[in-house]
DNA sequence: GCGGATGGTTATTGACAATAACATTATGCG
DNA sequence: CGCATAATGTTATTGTCAATAACCATCCGC
């Protein structure tokens, strides 16, 4: 019944992301982070001078929502943010958030190494390029 | 900056069902459809006598989740609930929801074909049955 | 016949994303 | 230098999809 849709790569990809969010988002819940708040924690750790635009602009998260996304991440005591200008402020991790980040990057390299067992060798090289035309300049 | 996550196949993912799911949105939403409502007009052709509840075991979708959505193609016009007993119900399209599904059909299609096109030849294959390993039985 | 499973429903919640509008500040061009 | 323009952070609101809990009616197997 369902052949109809399984072979569509875009449902594919749909429920393939679903699922896979469902999992990783069990595992961050653990340190009490969600996923859109671990890929924050990840890039963050890579420059100090990032600020919250500099961030969403790599993520692809609208300034507006990084807004609530940074406060609850500042209320949990795992960033600061400090002014660079009048206007911009950097966002930089506390000793806190650098543990933080140490434990989400444990759970999120040893959720992917679980992905990447999942799919048959032959196919398992493919996927991270294919994907990445479907975002990269779309 | 992004190379940290580009190469997660986790991120790829999210990205790419992220891009994915904007872009076909947008060309449903002219012929004034949702993602989740298409893939029950693509699904419902097949069988007659599909029952809300096989519709949504078969697309992952909770039975609760099921009503509003039906709700919506009813007052559309674009399918109809017949009592099979005095529990369950079958899901029928109308005449107008046939026509509408044959749209999301082309719509649908011609996006799976420009997805596909933007992913090199030799990757190309390998994407859906990668995926299909991330949900089919999780 | 009865107890447990199933189907439909209501209501609520959560996560992520998009849009619009606004005030402030930085920037670059003339 | 001054000023139009762009960029930053923010608030508020909305939309889509999904999950959970609770409820009642009905079906089904023993």
């Amino acid at each position: 019944m369902s052949d109809l849709l399984r072979h569509r790569p875009g449902y594919a990809l749909r429920r393939a992301a679903n699922a896979m969010m469902a999992d990783l988002a069990g595992r961050l819940a653990l340190i009490d982070l969600r996923i859109a708040e671990a890929s924050v924690l990840l890039l963050v750790a890579d420059r100090a001078d990032a600020t919250a635009s500099d961030i969403g602009r790599t993520l692809d998260i609208q300034r507006a929502n990084m807004v609530p996304l940074l406060t609850r991440l500042e209320a949990a005591g795992l960033i600061e943010r400090r002014p660079l200008d009048g206007k911009s402020q950097a966002v930089l991790l506390t000793p806190s958030g650098r543990a933080r980040r140490a434990e989400a990057d444990a759970i999120t390299t040893a959720f992917e190494a679980d992905l990447l067992a999942r799919i048959a060798p032959e196919h398992r090289d493919h996927l991270v390029p294919a994907l990445d035309r479907l975002w990269s300049h779309p």
